[in-house]
Parts: C-alpha cells; sequence; structure tokens
DNA sequence: CGACGATTTGATGTGTTTCAACGAAGGTGG
DNA sequence: CCACCTTCGTTGAAACACATCAAATCGTCG
C-alpha cells in the first residue's frame, strides 16, 4: 500500500532544461497570461477527482499522472516532460493525479481564461487540439503495450520511448537520464519494480544498454532495442 | 495468428438502433455535410497507415478500433457506438484499423470540411474538443484496467461500460447485447478468449449474470459486479 | 448432411508476481 | 561526526494467475 503523503523534503534529481528547448506551436497563450508555478519533488499539482481550475504547461522537469484503485493499485497514465498541456479535459473535475518527480516548473492558466483565448486564437485552438489529440494516440500505443507486450517488451518500447523523448530536448539518443524511480516506470509499465530491475539486468547482460547510476541510462545498442521493443526494424532510432 | 481478410458474408447480428437514439451535442455537421457509408460485418471502414481522409460518427451498429504489433498480437483499443467520433486526430494517417462489427451506417466527412466548418461554428469546435476529450478519458481507464486489474476485474468493467453504454441507448440496465465475439472482447481487455469464456462461467456460477446465448448477458447482480470491478461501491449501477 | 467458426471446459505450462533478503545512498538526530 | 533510519535498487526462491494446448459441443450455412 503506497502511502499518499506529500514529502517536500527528498533527493532532487537535477534535470535542468534550458528555457529555449520548450516546444509547442500556438501555444504562447501559456507564457502570455498564464502564472509561473513551482513544485518540489513528490508534490502534488492536483488530485483526481479535484475541481479541474487550471490548465498547465510544463516548463521544466518532469510530471507524472496517475489514477489510483481504491485498495492502492496505481496505474501511471503519463509522464509529462517540458511541454507537454496538462489537465486539458471537458470534465469540470480532474481524472488523475499529479505529482512532481522533480523540481518541477508548470505555466498555469484558469480553464474559463484559456477557453475565452481559444475563442479568439484559432492557433491556439489548433494546438491544444494537436496537444490533446497526441496525447490519445501515445494513450493507444500504450494500450498495447500494457494489453499485449510482454515485460522485455514493455521496458524497451518505454527505453525507446525516452530516448526519442530526450531528442526532442536536444539529446545525443544516447545517454538518456531517467527521472523517475523504478516504482513509477514499473506503475507506468503495469509490472512490478522487481521485473523492471531484472528485465533492466537482463538488457545491461546483453550488452543493450549500460548504466552509470540508475537514472542514467546509455543505449548501446538502440537497433536491438528497437526491435525488441516492437519485433520490428523500421525505427528513427537505429544506430 | 489472426487472417487479415475482409468478409462480406458473415452472420449479421441484429443490432438496430432507432435513429433517434443518436445524441452528441454541437455535431450536426456530421449530419448536414456528411455522406452516409454502409459496412457489412468484418468489412473495414480503413487500415492503420492509411492516409486519414475521413473522419466518421457512427449512425448505428459498432465498430471496433485495434492495433496489431508485427507478429498478430491484436490490441482493441475502442468499442464505437452510436454517436461515437472516429479517425479524429492531428496526424494525416489513421493510427488504428476500425472494422465495422455489426451492420454499421456512419456519417463521412471530409478532414479538411470538418476543420473549416470547425472554424466558423464554436458549437461544432466545442463538441468535438468534447467528444476527443471524452475518448482520452476512456483510454486512460483502459489504461489502469490493462495495467492493474485482474481478469474477473476486467470482464466485470466491461460489462458495467456496456451495460452504462446501452443505457445511453435506452436500454433497461438488466438485459445487455454484446455485438462482439470473445476474441474480440480479450483482444480489448488483454486476455485470452478461454480466461474471458471461464470468467463468464464463474460469474454465471455465482448468479450475477445469465446468457440466453453467448451475445446477450442479463445483468442479475449489478451491484456485484460494480463492486469486482473496481473493489468499490460508489457506481451508478446498483439495483 | 458435412464443414466451419465460435464457444466452452479441462489439463498443463510458464512468465510474472509475491515474498524475502541484502546493499547502497542520503537524510536525520544525537 | 557518526549511528540510525528510511528509501531505493537489486537479486533469489517459491507461488500463482493466466496462457497455452487440446478437445468436445453447438449453431449456422452451403
Amino acid at each position: 500500500m503506497r502511502p499518499i503523503v506529500i514529502e517536500a523534503n527528498t533527493p532532487v534529481n537535477a534535470f535542468l532544461q534550458s528555457d529555449d528547448a520548450i516546444y509547442g506551436a500556438g501555444l504562447d497563450a501559456f507564457t502570455s497570461i498564464g502564472s509561473l508555478g513551482t513544485y518540489a519533488p513528490k508534490e502534488s499539482l492536483f488530485w483526481e477527482g479535484d475541481l479541474a481550475e487550471f490548465q498547465y504547461r510544463v516548463v521544466r522537469g518532469t510530471v507524472c499522472l496517475y489514477k489510483l484503485l481504491p485498495d492502492g493499485r496505481r496505474q501511471v497514465a503519463r509522464f509529462c516532460h517540458v511541454g507537454d498541456l496538462i489537465g486539458l479535459s471537458a470534465r469540470t473535475n480532474y481524472q488523475y493525479t499529479a505529482d512532481a518527480l522533480t523540481d518541477v516548473t508548470v505555466q498555469r492558466i484558469r480553464r474559463a481564461e484559456l477557453d475565452a483565448h481559444m475563442e479568439d486564437d484559432p492557433t491556439l485552438r489548433r494546438g491544444v487540439l494537436a496537444s490533446i489529440s497526441e496525447e490519445l494516440n501515445a494513450a493507444q500505443n500504450q494500450l498495447l503495450l500494457l494489453g499485449r507486450k510482454s515485460a522485455s517488451e514493455r521496458v524497451a518500447s518505454f527505453l525507446v520511448t525516452m530516448t526519442e523523448q530526450a531528442m526532442r530536448q536536444g539529446g545525443d539518443g544516447h545517454s538518456v537520464f531517467l527521472p523517475m524511480t523504478r516504482v513509477d516506470i514499473a506503475d507506468y509499465l503495469g509490472l512490478t519494480h522487481e521485473t523492471v530491475c531484472r528485465v533492466f539486468s537482463q538488457l545491461k547482460a546483453q550488452g543493450i544498454v549500460r548504466f552509470s547510476d540508475p537514472h542514467d541510462v546509455e543505449i548501446s545498442d538502440a537497433t536491438a532495442l528497437a526491435v525488441l521493443a516492437d519485433g520490428d526494424m523500421d525505427t528513427r532510432l537505429c544506430a
């Protein structure tokens, strides 16, 4: 049973990113009318069921969105990185909890304000629609992962996705930082943290990845990883 | 290995619904500018990877959206019922395949046309945004199901969802028609068809459901089903 | 009537979970 | 500054839920 406690005094994973790495076409409204907020690791931006007053855009750090079952089982729906929007929904209440994994900076904007701006700004509208539709896309890929992939395939897919993410933020595609814990990864992949560990160890033994420490992966064989992830070769990650 | 074949001559599950059961606020554009299309069971509306020329709205019948892995493993992302929109995405290509499960009627609208209408019609915009955001919501609930629920919980959740769906279409909440096969259900729930069968049999043995035939469930104990689905009592289905 | 697909049930196998133990790192308090 | 404690990560052994393999039944259609 995972305790539902907010603790502010935890090890801070240095995961700084330059502001110029922010992307997201047509989402300037967040910059111009949003207010900045900062959160320490393990702080919650909001809880599932809360009135959805704000919508967010990540400026720095990583946020984890998840749902809980009554008995404490947890499913992470998404890790949000720089540029991602959080809290878009037609519902009046948040449908998941959002926790900061690292030191996080967000632009916060009131729903009503965003809605008003969207009425006037076709570019913003398209940006928001594109963002939510990409989110849906990612969720559907995750359905395939959770419903049909083996443990190794899930972990490999996760590493491929994290690598792509890192490259969008200017990474070289070889060294990737994982801001989340093994438990977070497990709850994202529908596994236990022990299984995630074991697969990481297998991948190390096969010479596909190397860990300088638990949060720093080096991708030694991106092709092998991509094949493992999909049973398929057509990927943008081939060495 | 599931053969990728379109067959038009298959048993037709009578799943007629009156047109007045159609819902969806602000989506009249589909009615006014869309053209009607009909599909026989097992016919495909489109394939994953196809150029996404049209967007669809279901008028009659049930459509099944799914993704395949290279080795044939399948994950059903969604069953689309009357009123649901299909093919909304910022991508230029479809991200999944869409098959008719029953005789299906859809309103078909060209992407460019829908986009143009959305520029002019705030109500349509809100309707589309609400639809896609509900779709995202459903997908996130399915992530929790696939990542963290047991076989019995998955099947119970499925029956609860199907019952709610039937009630939105005017059903009484006791008798529910399941247009899909056991394999479809299994591929939706991340199980095998044998496991789905066994859980159905357990539920029958526990007096929670009754089957007059494999496609017609009678929900005898909606409360028990809801508890099984979530380990929780707060549901709209309680007898 | 015979063939085929869908459903159901049984027997067996296995991938992942569960339970357990240990080590490393970091923060806290004496 | 050091002992203590907690969290996180890792690995091993055992248990289990579900998958796999197999076979029988049923309904439908040609």
